[in-house]
DNA sequence: AGATAATAAATTGTGTACAATTTAATTGTA
DNA sequence: TACAATTAAATTGTACACAATTTATTATCT
């Protein structure tokens, strides 16, 4: 009866387990892909926010992508390096860095528009499944803030 | 009509960046109570195990884990300089290195019993959806194997 | 038994992640 | 208007994460 339960600290009970290995697992799935774009999966997602909106600092790309200034200076170095994008000291306000993307970045977008869905072939689940983790993902993401 | 489809490459149109995001802002939620104990996260998980096995070889660890020995061989020398780990190469097979807890090791495990609750509380999730959350993980990392 | 294949860790090299601090620029205020 | 407070990136230091290779040991095959 003085047995204290240790139930919780079993590694089967955990949820966050699951969901660390599985997105470490998901994001291994993109490398091949990405790698003939020579991008890696967090290059790729801050592309693809490029993609969309053709200006952004680093603050705000940070926020989109739950990245500080610590990841993305050196990430945003390398994509530069790439020729993917433009890094320039705003005029307004020097202190941020606005973050464009270049004519070889825009022509990369065609070449990763089969990305989702090859990486989706290789994971299968249910719509509706998929449907549901996505809007429960989100969920406790803006519950965190 | 020959407009290219982009919508895919949306972030927000993705499942894996949820994933991504959610995990590790997930794992960040820890810090501050693992640090406590004088841990990381992937150091507590491989503690996690070690506390339900008491014995266990690299690569068997890594299974569990979802991890190599190129992160498991720096992480365990750390765990053992701690002292709360033992590492000995098997005399059966010498290419195995059987990883054992210490005393100290077993300690631990009480100080971590309430983590997954103060963790909990940063959360809160309903139970339902937890639940489907993480069958949904498991069939996704059951799927990809 | 000796060569070969297979296996388990360790090592190497690259690229995140993030806390904490620093630097530079701008804003707010006495 | 000086000057303190705030803000945005960059820097520093630590710790993963993983592909590819290397090293050491064991198993297999002729």
């Amino acid at each position: 009866m003085n047995e204290k339960n240790y139930d919780c600290l079993k590694l089967e009970n955990q949820l966050c387990f699951p969901l660390y290995a599985c997105a470490k697992e998901v994001v291994r799935r993109y490398k091949p892909f990405l790698s003939e774009l020579d991008l890696t999966y967090t290059q790729y997602i801050a592309m693809m926010v490029l993609w969309e909106e053709k200006e952004i600092n680093v603050k705000d790309l940070g926020a989109k992508l739950y990245l500080d200034s610590g990841t993305l200076t050196p990430l945003l170095k390398k994509l530069e390096s790439k020729g993917y994008i433009n890094r320039e000291r705003s005029d307004a306000d020097e202190r941020n860095l606005i973050i464009t993307i270049t004519e070889s970045g825009e022509k990369l977008k065609d070449k990763a528009a089969d990305v989702p869905m090859k990486v989706g072939a290789c994971i299968n689940l249910e719509p509706e499944k998929a449907k549901f983790l996505y809007q429960t993902l989100y969920e406790i993401l803006n519950a965190m803030e």
